[in-house]
RNA sequence: GCCCCCAUCGUCUAGCGGCCUAGGACAUCACCCUUUCAAGGUGGAGAUCACGGGUUCGAAUCCCGUUGGGGGUACCA
């Protein structure tokens, strides 16, 4: 009975540039424990992407063994960013498959028939080390200067010790007995083969005290019996490769491909954008205004990109181009300006009625929740803010923007400095009376409408003798209240003539009082 | 400490030995358009391709080293 299985020869996947046209099976495996932000979504979005380009399928596995960490909600929250994203999942919670359950604490019995049999085979052991002896041999490597590992004390354990142990009851995990000489290769569709020594690996932890698996063993065994072929994660798992490499390999099983996607730094210190750094929930995204499609568009540029000019890409062309052989292996920092640009450029691209469906809400939230002033009635006529949402339109960065941007359109008191109503090279007397003469204009003015008021009142400026923006300045603060505004016509005709009219009569009053 | 990954404009990137006096996008600046702000158009500035050695007729592209950054080092994932 061999008490270590050295596997000295270099363990090889298979060629990694020919499978991309293979239909491939990808999935994301999330731990509830907490939200996901961009980064999380942005390797899922590859996978998907990967998926989809070859007609394979997408799975959501939920890696739920650290119990005493998982948090309620993170499941259903990681669900709908998928759907909040469109990125369809064809095998999971709630939509179900064939190669369910898909959450890990539901299938604890493979994981703990597989370790035995892992034992049997002599590629794992029984470790009943106490957690206090695991510290203090770490700590004295520490001190004398040596990597902390496991000594594998348990390792050589006679067989007749082992029994004994297991008669008293004794508490134990289960290790891998990782090989100690030789080198194990880990293949990496996104970079040349990765060599690790043997003699620098763990004996990791398979199989915890309490029964359940470490992501190390519950990992191999869910991507091979759920059929995956290509294997998306964050870099960090690089060191723990040839760990699932030897698990593999001891288990007689073809691994995946694995692609190692760089990390997404914060914007600010170069550090992998994190929880507790920098990164948002993605949900969070939504509330914040910003679109799906800019927020996919933008993530799928994150380390791939499709050629040197490419930058808005739809879905469609996007499942069409996405490749491996294209992603990047440096990090790529976030950027939230450029995320700004697309979802700025994607509300630019919406229909009149996408943009008012999609505003709408935000603009109905309480004026605490960043909308509309409390004074405004709701719910909003839809065919009134439908035509004010249309005149903001390309200056809106996100939806979010909307109830700031428009308000003067439903409010009915506006609260400026008169002082804001005289244009540059302009005074008050000259403001009042091009103020005075554009309400006889206006009220002269058979059919409320931008192109014919535009052209009477152009009329009146060279009149008056004034340039154009000493005169649309006037009007534009009295009827919007402020100097920033859409075009001032059509501005006016959306407003009406009544509140209008009203409000340029306004305007007059309180410079006349003001300036007297 | 040890192991591993990475390195082109401020940012995202193109480049896979000659097409590069390095291309595009965001941001930035100027101008045009113009009733303001945007949007759009044009143009500018911005990268000694981290550094040092090789290999080669020829290197941003290949190799080695250095430096810098990042990740891992748990009965977390």
């Amino acid at each position: 009975m061999p008490h270590s299985a050295d596997i000295d020869a270099p363990l090889s996947a298979s060629d990694p540039h020919t499978t991309t046209r293979r239909a491939a099976r990808t999935r994301f495996a999330p731990s509830p424990t907490g939200f996901q932000h961009i980064g999380g979504y942005r390797t899922a979005l590859f996978s998907w992407l990967l998926a989809r380009h070859t007609g394979g399928q997408f799975l959501l596995r939920i890696e739920d063994t650290d119990t005493a960490r998982t948090v309620p909600g993170a499941v259903e929250a990681v669900i709908e960013g998928f759907k909040w994203l469109g990125l369809e999942i064809d095998e999971g919670p709630e939509v179900g498959g064939p190669y369910g359950p898909y959450f890990q604490t539901q299938r604890r019995d493979l994981y703990l028939a597989y370790a035995e049999r892992l034992i049997e085979g002599g590629h794992a052991y029984r470790c009943f080390c106490s957690p206090e002896r695991l510290q203090r041999v770490r700590e004295e490597q520490r001190a004398r200067g040596e990597p902390p590992r496991y000594d594998r004390h348990c390792r050589y354990l006679a067989p007749k010790d082992i029994a004994a142990r297991l008669a008293e009851g004794q508490g134990y995990t289960v290790r891998l007995a990782s090989p100690t000489a030789g080198k194990t290769v880990v293949n990496d569709a996104l970079r040349t083969q990765i060599v690790f020594e043997n003699a620098s690996l763990d004996d990791a932890v398979l199989l915890k005290s309490n029964g359940f698996p470490t992501y190390h063993l519950a990992n191999v065994i869910d991507d091979h019996l759920m059929e995956i072929t290509h294997v998306l994660r964050a870099e960090e798992w690089i060191p723990s490769a040839p760990l699932h490499a030897i698990t593999y390999q001891a288990l007689g099983w073809e691994p995946p491909i694995f692609a190692h996607v760089p990390d997404v730094l914060a914007t600010q210190g170069g550090k992998k954008l994190s929880k507790r750094f920098g990164a948002l929930p993605l949900l969070e995204y939504r509330d914040r205004g910003y679109l799906p499609q800019a927020i996919v568009n933008y993530m799928a540029l994150l380390g791939w990109s499709y050629d040197d000019k490419s930058n808005v890409l739809a879905r469609a062309q996007l499942v069409a181009a996405f490749d491996l052989d294209r992603v990047g292996v440096a990090p790529a920092r976030y950027d939230d300006d450029r995320l700004l640009w697309f979802n700025g450029y994607y509300i630019r691209q919406l229909s009149p009625e996408e943009l008012t469906e999609q505003a709408l809400p935000f603009m109905e939230r309480s004026e605490a929740a960043g909308g509309l002033p409390d004074s405004v009635a709701r719910p909003l006529d839809k065919a009134y803010t439908g035509r004010v949402l249309h005149l903001e339109q390309e200056r809106m960065k996100t939806l979010a923007d909307a109830p700031a941007m428009t308000s003067f359109f439903f409010e009915q008191v506006l609260r400026y400095e008169p002082q804001t109503l005289i244009a540059k090279n302009m005074d008050a007397a000259r403001t009042l009376d091009g103020l005075r003469r554009s309400q006889d204009t206006l009220n002269a003015l058979a059919d409320w409408q931008a192109e014919e008021m535009e052209a009477r009142l152009r009329e009146l400026v060279a009149e008056l003798g004034l340039k154009p923006v000493q005169l649309f300045t006037s009007l534009r603060v009295a009827v919007t209240g402020r100097t920033v505004s859409p075009p001032l016509f059509e501005t006016m005709e959306t407003l009406g003539r009544d509140v209008s009219m009203r409000r340029i009569e306004q305007a007059i009053e309180a410079l006349a009082s003001h300036a007297g």
